[in-house]
DNA sequence: CGCGGCTTTGATGTTCATCAAGTAAAGTGG
DNA sequence: CCACTTTACTTGATGAACATCAAAGCCGCG
């Protein structure tokens, strides 16, 4: 968990985020910025922390979790890097409803939100920004939500395995950064049908499975159980 | 569908919507805005219409659906008075990813979007009301959607009656406003099942059910199976 | 009156979770 | 480095939860 000052020249985040900014306010803001850098496995906060930073993922990948009435624990989504981490709760709530562990070593950059706030109130270009931004992520949770609902296992598998593939690592042969009970965690199934269901795919073909190394060989067929299944 | 002018005077609207401005931006505003009815199960708008408007639910009450890939119809979410309709997509997309359609009689605010958000742009703290609505939305329809994906069927009708007595109509006797089959769609489950659950229930002396007349007799056990279910 | 949509119940089979038991892999302390 | 513990993975058997199919009654509406 160290600190730096970031080196905002080589920043990816200075597109997206700096758009609407002249290179003074970039420069004000860049001083106020810090980053943390997190292992893997480590907490980057738990429900229930109060909301004091506005987050934002710049390299790794880490899980939005929580846990349920229940006492069952959920995966809510996972994020890349660009993606917004502080997203839920943060401008509706003091609090998180929801913890962030970081899967692979992580960097953060980390800015004070009662800044971030005062920013959104004096640059309406900005504002705009976090409104598009904000509101993408909150579609794109909430559809996928509503497609894992209507799918039965077979199908949440090949979603699953699909979005690694083709959201996360842009290719069709990957390491799968997580087990197999987290991937019942983020699609509601059990730890067991998760394994049933690989090896299903695998007796026919669609995947080649050796431990976490997963290579999908019939990309058609798999999405074809993805639409139905 | 009349058009009228609002009466500004006596809009429930003023309080929440209007916080941030002044009198005269107000005035400014209301002269923008039309009102719209809806008669019950008539359409505001459909999946892939082009979004031109920013529309605010004054009273009435609506539902947000869609179509998974599979064919299979989904109900996103109900909305009631001072709730955005105008949720998913405004900010993120040219046109809407559902529809949506009148349960009850309904009047809309409506609001020209690129007005609105011009207004984002100038207003900080109108821009800051905005994101803490639209961020506060999204969480519950998220959280809601996950909620429902760990309980089980008699969970999930619980969860729904309670939804419709405490959050709804703030009475434990009230008229269901939606047949079985779009409860069905509401909580990922068969209209038949809906049926049989709501039997149960009225065996177990928890429910007194007549048509779509609701009586809940046994709140306590009622929110016990919503938790545990 | 007849048609279509909503509601209800029963019978049936599929899908899925749970339980049990065993193997493999990964971390821990001496 | 090895014995030990724990955690992850895997498969099978079983029963519960759930969807599907079928049939019938009800009600509103043209």
């Amino acid at each position: 968990m160290e600190k730096s000052l970031c080196n905002c020249d080589n920043c990816d985040l200075k597109v997206l985020f700096y758009n609407s900014m002249n290179a003074e306010e970039i420069l004000l803001m860049c001083d106020k910025k810090t980053e943390k850098h997190y292992e893997k496995g480590s907490t980057i906060f738990q429900e229930g922390d109060e909301i004091k930073d506005f987050l934002y993922l710049k390299t790794g990948l880490v899980k939005l979790h929580r846990n349920g009435p229940n006492g069952k624990a959920q995966i809510i989504s996972f994020a890349k890097p660009l993606d917004f981490v502080s997203l839920l709760s943060v401008f509706s709530d003091s609090s998180y409803n929801y913890s962030v562990t970081a899967i692979e070593n992580s960097t953060f950059c980390c800015f004070n939100l009662d800044e971030i706030k005062q920013f959104i109130r004096e640059n309406g270009n900005f504002a705009m920004s976090i409104i598009e931004k904000l509101s993408k992520s909150s579609d794109k949770i909430i559809l996928e939500s509503l497609e894992i609902r209507q799918k039965h296992l077979r199908g949440r598998i090949a979603y699953i395995l699909l979005y690694f593939a083709e959201k996360i690592y842009n290719n069709y042969t990957f390491d799968l950064p997580v087990s197999r009970r987290e991937i019942g965690e983020l699609i509601s199934m059990t730890t067991e049908n998760v394994i049933r269901i690989f090896s299903e795919f695998r007796k026919d073909k669609i995947l080649k499975i050796s431990g976490h190394t997963i290579e999908i060989n019939d990309i058609n067929k798999l999405h074809q159980i993805e639409r139905l299944g």
